[in-house]
DNA sequence: AGTTTCACG
DNA sequence: ACGTACGTGAAACTC
């Protein structure tokens, strides 16, 4: 084998590395999201290529000479963002330190010292992979050198590898032709202007069929379109030109010897002082176990194993509780592991048709142990032969009286049984992480670590990998030990830095008043669950079984073959190819057959609307039908949902195991299955809606003096848009004006583009930017509103909604059109989205407690994020209609009024 | 594990 | 030249 040489554009990574990584600065507020990213990659890459060398190029600041050149064209580059700039010399001095070979020179660009190494390796016989963001290096491809470009696709990193074949393959033209490619359709990232009216398509049209540029001038008559023809025909010189500032200088003189960039230890005592400078733990970790001091901190763990032991430390704490000076405000850190709870596991159906296996939450939970921090010490006690069950159990109790500050982590999946309430002080780090960062998928204790003390410490997975934990319980004792006190050290040690930036960021009154108080409102709600009528579903599902069967004979018959009409990919090639159905359309793995498309085809085969009502009739028996049984408690009949507090990025909550927040409504079919959710005996439902509660928020943030008025003189919203929108007399407008005008209503609150708008009305772009041109008109604080939002999330890097809640949006920094389009559309939306998930949340708080603290029968069951569903007791349905109304319309006291509409209904269906 | 489709606000 | 409305979760197919 011979031997290996890595280079990389560290320039073009670390650019990489900045827009791809979310914002990170160390304590010293130092930024260093892009150092971070650029040693991800480059591990990553080590990892992967055994190399025996390795260098790094950068650009000097000087002009260099190919930039020179085009400088006579144009202005200047863009200059780099100040947050970038401070991170290239630390990134250079971490290489150094790791002992990493760099190279830069006066006058040339990174990209020529690297074709140079790479032409030099080349002909020594070393084989060549060459990182880099930058296309432009995709001319230096051979046999030998292998081009790799990684890619930021949802956090993880790809690497798309080129050798020339791999070029040929996707651009169509040799290596050495990418630079005829760049003369004629310019690189605007590189400054370089190619010829006008030529891009990508039309460039790769020519090359292929001339060969390059010059022989394409040679040949200008048969260049086609005629338009391309003409602009090449007056640019000549400008692709010339546009050629030689692509062209890499493979003759840069440096002197280079592969002895100085032989790789060796990286782990230097330099870099580790400089990466614990940077804060990087997870990468500090690589640099072995003995150089972490989580050592120091497992020593520091007791495990309580004995009765006698855990009754002296029961007692001790007791004790400190009852002591006036600061029992009660003394902090402690507790995690209760229990066993899984029921709801989460697997269902079992018998041959019987029945779904057995289902524990409500009332049932007695079993503890395994519990993990606790005070002071300096770290406990964990795990139940055993000597400390029962119930042991632990009373303990907890004793505990929970002696009103100690509790923090924790996913306070709601202990609430069954760590007997606290609203009012004592316990605190969820889960759910403050989650407002400082709501863009997380986990908020573990482990996480939590990581991400605010900048500690490592072993993950679940690390510790019992898929094991359940009443597995890892039996068989691997000490690591659940460890595990409670990681978990129990974590809770004390995190508070305070979590708390001090709520406090910063103006969001500790968010916190105490809206998402504590909000954890025992979702838990009370999980506990209740909803009842289904399980027979009355059975029947639904049998019904939809009949049709679906008929409609599968008919659509095979019309196929003239059998397929899985549910398989997309089948589906196109029986539509598109067989049938020859015109509009084959889009998608990247095949044809589309999404419904928007199948209702354009309608017209085309009747197999069409069958296949359309195929899909209705397949999702309610999957999803609804037969989903929604298998998770019908056998003890109480009702159905026990997870509310999620720490998922949307907005503030929403979420639904799972089932999802209730999507049971279906618009389609009358679908509808029918609210039937089957109903109230107990001597109970009806009561259902509480906000009534447009978006553009409501959007009327009173913006304080646009036109929307305002409109709704406190209580008129019908879209019906006045369509009235100025469309330029008619209130009076006179038409059903499908206000529709439209609905539309653009909703486009308004979701950041609205015209495509968008025009694809939700299938009007033209053109027509969807002259109704948002009228709209802004109409209502013109609503368009300053919506500017300021964005120009705040670029400023700040987040929007906010009126209780504060945060939302990051890193996608305004991409230099991706795409998605910097989403960011903005993102900080029009969220803070309108999140102000709502605000209110309806404290009116949800309100009424959960106003009911209970009014000891009624009547309780609160469901929230699809403007509608609340209350279990009325027959006797209560006056009161309970005046609470709902009071709590929902004062939640907060905006501009304009709330309006509120309940329903009433012996089930789900009726009262909506 | 990722994609497509579709249910809701 | 590009290719989208904002926020979710579940099921089924595909690899």
């Amino acid at each position: 084998m011979g031997k290996k040489l890595v280079l990389i554009d560290g320039h073009s990574i670390l650019n990489r590395a900045f827009y791809g990584v979310p914002d990170l600065t160390n304590s010293d507020g130092m930024h260093t999201n892009a150092i971070y990213g650029f040693l991800n990659i480059l591990f990553k890459i080590l990892e992967e290529e055994q190399a025996d060398y390795l260098t790094v190029a950068f650009d000097l600041k000087a002009p260099t000479f190919r930039h020179k050149m085009y400088k006579e064209y144009k202005g200047t580059r863009k200059p780099m963002p100040e947050e970038l700039h401070q991170q290239v010399p630390i990134m250079k001095e971490l290489l150094n330190a790791m002992g990493i070979k760099t190279v830069e020179k006066e006058g040339y660009e990174a990209d020529d010292l690297l074709g140079t190494l790479a032409k030099k390796a080349e002909q020594e016989g070393i084989s060549v992979s060459l990182v880099s963001g930058d296309r432009d290096l995709l001319q230096l491809a051979s046999d030998k050198i292998k081009i790799r470009i990684p890619k930021t696709k949802r956090g993880k990193t790809e690497i798309e590898d080129y050798n020339t074949n791999d070029v040929i393959e996707k651009y169509h033209v040799t290596p050495l032709q990418i630079i005829d490619l760049k003369g004629l359709m310019g690189d605007t990232s590189d400054n370089i202007p190619g010829v006008p009216g030529i891009g990508e398509k039309r460039a790769t049209a020519i090359i292929e069929s001339f060969g390059s540029v010059e022989e394409a001038y040679m040949h200008i008559e048969e260049v086609k379109p005629p338009k391309a023809r003409e602009s090449l025909r007056e640019h000549y010189d400008m692709a010339v030109m546009s050629k030689k500032l692509a062209t890499i200088d493979t003759n840069a003189p440096i002197e280079f010897s592969f002895e100085e960039a032989k790789i060796e230890d990286f782990y230097t005592k330099e870099a580790f002082e400089l990466i614990k400078r940077l804060e990087f733990k997870s990468i500090l970790s690589k640099f072995g176990k003995d150089m972490s001091h989580n050592d120091n901190l497992e020593q520091a763990f007791s495990y309580i194993k004995t009765k006698k032991e855990a009754e002296r430390l029961f007692s001790e704490l007791e004790e400190m509780g009852k002591a006036p000076e600061f029992g009660k405000d003394m902090a402690v850190g507790i995690q209760i592991l229990q066993r899984e709870k029921d709801n989460n596991s697997k269902f079992s159906i018998g041959k019987d048709g029945q779904y057995s296996l289902f524990a409500d939450k009332s049932e007695a939970s079993s503890i395994l142990g519990i993990g606790l921090a005070f002071g300096e010490k770290v406990f964990s006690v795990l139940a055993n032969e000597e400390i029962k069950e119930d042991f632990l159990m009373k303990q907890i109790e004793k505990m929970a009286k002696a009103g100690f500050s509790y923090s924790t982590f996913q306070l709601k999946e202990q609430l069954n049984i760590f007997p606290v309430t609203e009012e004592s002080k316990v605190y969820d780090l889960s759910v403050a992480a989650y407002l400082l960062n709501p863009l997380k998928d986990s908020y573990l204790y482990d996480d939590i670590a990581r991400d605010y003390l900048m500690m490592t410490v072993p993950s679940y997975q690390e510790l019992f990998g898929k094991r359940k934990i009443e597995e890892a319980f039996e068989s691997k004792k000490e690591e659940v030990f460890n595990y409670l006190c990681y978990e129990a050290y974590v809770a004390l040690k995190a508070k305070h830095v979590l708390f001090e930036k709520l406090e910063e960021e103006n969001m500790k009154e968010l916190y105490e008043e809206i998402e504590m108080p909000l954890v025992f409102t979702l838990y009370d709600m999980e506990a209740r669950g909803i009842m289904v009528n399980k027979e009355e579903l059975k029947e639904y599902g049998e019904q939809l079984e009949v049709k679906i069967h008929e409609l599968e004979k008919n659509i095979y018959d019309l196929a003239g073959e059998v397929f899985n009409i549910n398989s997309p990919k089948q589906l196109g090639v029986i539509l598109f190819e067989k049938l020859k159905l015109p509009f084959a359309k889009k998608t990247k793995t095949g044809y589309s057959t999404s419904a928007d498309i199948l209702e354009k085809l309608k017209c085309e085969d009747p197999i069409v609307s069958m296949i359309l009502e195929y899909r209705q009739l397949t999702k309610l028996k999957s999803t609804y039908a037969d989903g929604l049984a298998a998770f019908i408690s056998e003890s109480d009949q009702r159905i026990h949902g997870k509310f999620n507090q720490t998922i949307t990025a907005t503030g929403r909550i979420s639904s799972t195991e089932p999802n209730l927040q999507n049971i279906p409504i618009r389609m009358e079919l679908g509808r029918q299955i609210r039937k089957v959710f109903i109230p107990k005996e001597d109970y009806v439902f009561l259902d509480a809606d906000y009534s447009q509660i978006e553009l409501r928020v959007l009327a009173h943030m913006s304080g646009d003096k036109t929307l305002i008025k409109a709704y406190k003189e209580e008129q019908d919203i879209h019906k006045i848009t369509a009235s100025q929108v469309f330029h008619t007399p209130l009076n006179e407008v038409t059903g499908i004006q206000r529709s439209n005008a609905k539309a653009v209503n909703f486009g308004i609150v979701y950041g609205i583009s015209s495509f968008g708008l025009g694809q939700d009305l299938n009007i033209t772009r053109k027509e969807a930017e002259e109704y948002i041109k009228k709209y802004f008109e109409t209502y013109p604080r609503v368009k300053e509103f919506l500017d300021e939002l964005v120009e705040k999330g670029k400023k700040d890097g987040y929007v906010e909604s009126l209780f504060h809640r945060r939302r990051p949006i890193p996608e305004l920094k991409s230099a991706n059109y795409m998605q910097r389009s989403f960011g903005e559309r993102i900080a029009m939306n969220s803070p309108i989205q999140g102000t709502a998930a605000d209110i309806i949340k404290i009116a949800m708080i309100r009424v959960n407690r106003e009911l209970k603290q009014r000891n009624m029968k009547s309780s609160l069951l469901l929230q699809v994020h403007d509608e609340l569903l209350i279990e009325t007791h027959k006797e209560e349905i006056d009161e309970v209609k005046e609470i709902l109304q009071k709590e929902m319309f004062h939640a907060v006291h905006l501009e304009v009024p709330m309006e509120i509409d309940i329903n009433e209904g012996k089930n789900w269906y009726e009262a909506k």
